[in-house]
DNA sequence: TCCACTTATCTTGACATCAAGATAAATCAG
DNA sequence: CTGATTTATCTTGATGTCAAGATAAGTGGA
């Protein structure tokens, strides 16, 4: 009986009339993430940084150099809105850590550019951050590691399918 | 080559330093669960209800008779913090939902208690929600389903014991 | 060329959340 | 009984997010 047993428990004797057997996986997988969410951002903090940064931040870095992309790049890589984002570069670029420029290709737009701050600070956070994520699947024996990633790949391919197309 | 593939792709040509072998199931829960959250709250929101007030008021309804808990009890089952919850108790008794009393076992706290319009609503919105559930799990075939519920105990158990004890 | 339409980003206003601290009541040791 | 500590809830101030709309520039057909 773990916590999600529970609250099933409790509908299934007060609200017999409801299938509640998909709240089950859904309620863990909630759950699940919300812990690993909360260890990660406790290993961000570390250099300044929370999600919403290192999200923008993640994606100029791995783009490789000249490490500047447009806000509507970035937009496609976030599942956030565009006001999210503005606010999100602009506390950024307030810390020092991205740059914004013209840019050259479109008047609208610009480049938001990695600063060498930037670039240290993401570097610095990213290795820390994929050592955090390896302890924290390690918590799962490797054959359920195995087990989990395709079952993870068909829902997402299922879940993504659905919303977008 | 989904989106967290192309992610661990682009990392591993510009740090092929770093393992990102775990970023791959960690990012692909993170994004089931973004993805989930956001058909249900879509269909909580039909009844006027979001993720947050719904996770008040189902404890209540799910506690049976007389339909009331209080402040500490729901903070145990929710994952927020005290000020947050406070607020959310404020907002549902402006909308008549739930309405606070006196605790009379202990005068610093509270009971806060389901109306008759608040019932009502989570009773209908829970029908509907524990639909959308099934509905959304359903994107996984049913064997996958069976195998994915047993994985997701074993690593909900494991990251709990390692969040609070 | 010109106008309508689309695209890219930013702005505004409302709201939910958290961390930290305040308040008041309960508990417990002596 | 008293003072210190703990517990339960609320308050405050800062921040991040979104939805909707504004602004400005690009695009394409007549």
């Amino acid at each position: 009986m773990d916590p999600v047993d529970e609250i099933q428990a409790q509908w299934r004797r007060h609200r017999p009339d409801l299938d509640v057997e998909a709240m089950g996986p859904i309620g863990r997988l909630g759950r699940i993430v919300h812990y690993l969410t909360r260890e990660m951002d406790r290993n961000l903090a570390q250099f300044g940084l929370t999600a919403a940064s290192f999200d923008v931040l993640a994606p100029l870095r791995r783009a490789g150099p000249p490490y500047s992309l447009s806000p509507g790049d970035l937009l496609a890589t976030m599942m956030i809105t565009s006001g999210t984002l503005t606010n999100r570069i602009d506390q950024l670029e307030k810390a020092g850590l991205v740059a914004r420029a013209p840019n050259p290709d479109d008047r609208r737009s610009f480049l938001i550019s990695l600063t060498e701050a930037g670039f240290a600070t993401i570097d610095a956070a990213v290795t820390s951050h994929v050592e955090t994520q390896k302890r924290l699947l390690s918590i799962l024996p490797e054959e359920e590691q195995a087990a989990l990633d395709p079952l993870l790949r068909s829902f997402l391919a299922g879940v993504a399918a659905r919303a977008s197309g």
